[in-house]
DNA sequence: TATTGTTATACTCTATAACTATA
DNA sequence: TATAGTTATAGAGTATAACAATA
């Protein structure tokens, strides 16, 4: 009784209360004026897809790793290319595919935007013990492959 | 240089994508299917909100803890009064406010969901050490506080 | 004059359906 | 016939502005 009670007392509010901040928290609005960009938050992390990847990417890549459909990221992809941030090339092995890439602007605008969550997050946890946030990252990627196996229907 | 690159190569990513995770996977449709409510979600916020509360709580008061501003819970609020879930009284001290109370039909509404959630987290985490899900409560619960303190520009 | 809540309106985020073009 | 992507449309989530009632 104790162990599933600690969910509905402990982990679960703690949850609610995380996606709250995130999504709504000012913290986004903090980081972006501090990289002086104006994009909402999903071409923004089209944008950081597109950094931290290997390479250009697919469009239903990028929606597979933001967990969205394809046409959200079509319509973003849109707007990012209209202020010259991106740039689509049809693939050269499968025509129908299309390889997006970062331009020189989309790439800095990236950069000035991790350095500023790197600041924010940096100060925000700055009396963080090291183990404590190793500790955090950790649980927190164990969680997020449970859910999404427990989801699946996969366990 | 290492205990700041680790927010961008390893929390940071994982907050993305347990927000991701949370607000768009299927976890909420799996426990809103098992406790076999048709809610909005914002809806079903507010009717864990009076449930895990004291008592009757204030419109002003649900927006306070959901994060959001009024007319959002006002709305939501009108359809639950419709369904019958909750009950709007206009406060005998303060006849500008309305105090919010689950109805009995609200109450055993969030009974159930409450139950699915503990389930359904429950087998996602059945083999988590007790620890291990302790230690993740508590350091989600400073998380939140440290990035609301950041963002109120308190620290 | 300030505050509680509501109504009206609009913007952001995201999904589904229908379509085009390749394969 | 199936797949990659786009366009069109609609719904969920949320905010701001204008207002009513009360303090």
């Amino acid at each position: 009784m104790t162990g599933t009670d600690d969910i509905l007392t402990g982990l679960f509010p703690r949850l609610a209360e995380l996606g709250a901040t995130l999504s709504r928290g000012r913290s986004y609005e903090h980081v972006k004026t501090a990289a002086g960009v104006s994009l909402e938050r999903p071409a923004m992390t089209i944008l950081i897809n597109l950094k931290t990847a290997d390479g250009p990417l697919r469009v239903g890549e990028i929606a597979t790793r933001m967990q969205v459909e394809g046409p959200h990221v079509t319509r973003h992809l849109n707007g990012l290319e209209q202020r010259g941030l991106v740039e689509r090339v049809v693939d050269a092995d499968d025509r129908r595919a299309r390889r997006v890439a970062l331009t020189a602007e989309g790439e800095e605008t990236a950069d000035r935007y991790l350095a500023a969550v790197r600041d924010w997050f940096g100060e925000a946890l700055s009396d963080w013990p090291e183990g404590d946030r190793r500790d955090l990252t950790r649980l927190l990627g164990r969680l997020i492959d449970d859910l999404g196996t427990h989801a699946a229907g996969e366990a």
